[in-house]
DNA sequence: CTGAAAGCGCTAACAC
DNA sequence: GTGTTAGCGCTTTCAG
């Protein structure tokens, strides 16, 4: 920066001036300063930036999974709006894991971020505690609670479940499954469903459940297998913590030849793109997850802004979309 | 630091040391800091860290888009090396958009990283005179090419392209087409396809491109539509840009109750997890994403060590899986 | 509108 | 082993 204020015949802070605050030097010098840098190439060090203004233009991010869909794409709408308002994110995957997310806090908090991102509302104790100390602000995203660390952008995954037993109930359907990732927030959508189900039918839900926390297609099909070889499930709704599973039930009934809905009704999670082009189109809940991230972009910004109406528990909704199977 | 230090006994730098080189600081003296350390909450601040250092820890890495598994599943690979090693990942989308990838370039360089992960290797001239400028070690992955910035992993686009032109008129058949996203690599897959199937059979191949970067379900169920009901195209090999849309083309396939592979056989690209369980099993390029973005952490860390027998050009290759539905 | 001085919180080099 | 000194490359006062 003083080379490139030795070119133009300035000193270094004003070089300093014309890339933070252009309209405080005059437009002659600037110009000159403009060339100074185009000519040497200069490429401000923003650490030093930061570590004089206090300020990072950094925000950490940190995700169960970047290959999972929900987060990614929750991230697409997130990062757009923090990259067009200059912050820069740094991104990690805690994996579900707990001990793994504070670690990464910890290492995250050290590069001194402006804002942090949280996917969910339940983490450690010695999280919530460093998160807090360091009096950044934070948004969890993806679920709702009473006591947020900052502020949390979300939607009641119990809610869910209610919406699609009633909804399942409703349509006629008198017998359930649900089929489960290992994920604490679906499986509190599963647990809404079966007890809702059965308030409103007397009837118990068959719940399965399986050990991976990423759904797949594959594990889908051999559900639908399971439950028709081995449950003697063979009419009824299925209730799925993702359009993943959903559309693995969807293709194994085809590949049996079974009817959906009339035999096997099938109601999804997540609306992603395919949704509303199996066959048959998904019933499915949709969360707007782009608009999600935009939301949380949002509320960190307004935070930066010390706006005063920014709201602490945000409750963006879901919907349930029925399509053809169920 | 200073703080921390007074707590327990000793001078600022003693603190440095032992969060640095714990090794270098008197086991008692040691047990001294980190009950200071913990007592007070304290977090090094990295940024500062860095700028004495002039060593971030940080990466840079850019990708198209977050939401294509394609690439989050590279990233995934790459990020979990990186971050054993103590690397944190500053994550941007390019959107396919080079003049954007450049902007994202120079803004990243601001950060100082000690390494920058860029995906395929055709960038604007001013981001490769930035990137050499900088000295900044660089792997370009998902593609190959003689003259690497610095270094890059992955496979020959075109090869894919041949070898599946190959497999198709070995397999039999004599018609084919393909559906393609508006993505650079793609197309050299296509052309690549097209010329050697024409070179082999004398039959020129159908091409459908879409106008979006991002291959859906529902464009692949449109592109059999418009294969089968306007352009006559009833018994053929259909070779796909992605997964997504072969599994459209299936679907739709199994819609119209069309035989798979007897009147339309399909061809993926990038075996996902779904692949080998759509119905019929779905015949498709497989590239080990995962390894690829490994194998890209990998090239950086030996950049960082200075190892002389770091190669420049990597290809990691592709295997072609020949499965139900062609 | 521009410059001089001080310092952000840490690490590196050198003494002791 | 530990402390002292001098920066890293910026931004922030405060003068002029």
């Amino acid at each position: 920066m003083a080379t490139v204020g030795r070119m133009a015949g300035v000193s270094q802070v004003t070089v300093s001036r014309a890339l933070s605050h252009p309209s405080k030097v005059s437009p002659d010098t600037l110009r000159r300063i403009q060339d100074a840098i185009r000519a040497t190439g200069f490429v401000p060090n923003a650490l030093a930036g930061a570590l004089a203004s206090r300020k990072s233009n950094l925000i950490a991010a940190l995700v169960p999974s970047f290959t999972n869909i929900v987060y990614s794409s929750l991230l697409h709408g997130f990062s757009e709006i923090m990259r067009e308002n200059g912050y820069q994110i740094m991104l990690s995957e805690t994996g579900h894991d707990s001990e793994r997310e504070q670690t990464l806090i910890e290492t995250h908090l050290g590069r001194r971020p402006d804002g942090v991102l949280l996917t969910g509302v339940h983490h450690s104790p010695g999280a919530r505690r460093m998160l807090i100390g360091s009096g950044i602000p934070v948004v969890e995203v993806w679920d709702i609670s009473e006591s947020p660390i900052d502020c949390c952008i979300g939607f009641s995954h119990p809610g869910t479940g209610l919406a699609a037993a009633e909804f399942a109930v409703e349509a006629g359907y008198r017998r359930a499954a649900t089929v489960t990732a290992a994920d604490a927030r679906a499986c509190r959508r599963r647990d809404a469903f079966a007890a809702r189900f059965r308030e409103l039918t007397g009837n118990d839900v068959l719940t399965m459940d399986y050990a991976a926390g990423t759904a797949t297609l594959q594990h889908g099909r051999a559900a639908l297998t399971d439950l028709v070889d081995h449950q003697g499930f063979m009419d009824g709704v299925v209730f799925c913590s993702s359009d993943q599973y959903a559309h693995g039930l969807l293709t194994e009934a085809a590949a049996r030849g079974l009817n959906v809905p009339g035999q096997i009704a099938v109601i999804g999670f997540g609306d992603q793109d395919f949704a509303a082009h199996t066959y048959p189109p998904m019933t499915t809940v949709r969360v707007d997850r782009g608009a999600l991230g935009e939301a949380a972009a949002g509320a960190l910004l307004q935070r930066f802004a010390k706006d005063q109406d920014a709201r602490s528990v945000i409750d963006v909704g879901f919907e349930l979309i029925r399509r053809g199977s169920a």
